[in-house]
DNA sequence: GCCAACGTTGGC
DNA sequence: GCCAACGTTGGC
């Protein structure tokens, strides 16, 4: 059994925001079309690692709520449908590109954790969260840097 | 394999 | 809407 691991990931709430995750349960989380963000899901995700859910490009961005990897990887079907946005004609599902876990709601929280605040943590400094021109959809976050977010819940507005 | 052009991300 | 940063593409 691995260690628990600990993600942030991002979503636009516009498009698919922590109460839509609240009110489905578990979505796979398609449509991640960049490399490296795949090779978390495929190679280092587990089910029961922890998840940061982050709103972006949107008035509030931050950490928005709690929760789960809830499978193991597989291939994302999108990429494999001529009607969706995410279709890429060049994968085949003998040989899939895009992979992606199951990610389940764990708890949404009260207020969002702004970003702000969260830049403004210590405990950050070294994470790639806070790093400038910082654009990849999934970020590892060290156990320490998962406590100092979720510290922020605790204090007033 | 280099690198300029282009498209996208995402905070402000 | 602006702009910085970054990934991808494609000509050579």
């Amino acid at each position: 059994m691995a260690r628990k691991r600990y993600w942030l990931m991002k979503t636009e709430p516009d498009t698919f925001s922590i109460d839509d995750l609240a009110r489905v349960g578990s979505e796979p989380w398609n449509g991640v079309r960049n490399y490296q963000a795949r090779n978390y899901m495929r190679d280092d995700m587990h089910p029961g690692d922890g998840v940061l859910i982050y709103h972006s490009s949107c008035p509030q961005p931050g950490v928005a709520g709690v929760a789960k990897v809830a499978s193991a990887a597989y291939p994302d079907p999108t990429q494999f449908d001529r009607r969706s946005d995410y279709y890429d004609q060049a994968s085949t599902p003998q040989q899939p590109r895009w992979y992606l876990v199951d990610i389940a709601w764990e708890r949404t929280l009260e207020q969002v954790i702004g970003l702000a605040d969260i830049k403004a943590l210590p405990a950050l400094a070294d994470s790639p969260l806070v790093a400038r021109g910082n654009r990849l959809s999934i970020l590892p976050l060290a156990a320490a840097h998962w406590r100092a977010i979720l510290a922020l819940e605790a204090k007033p507005a």
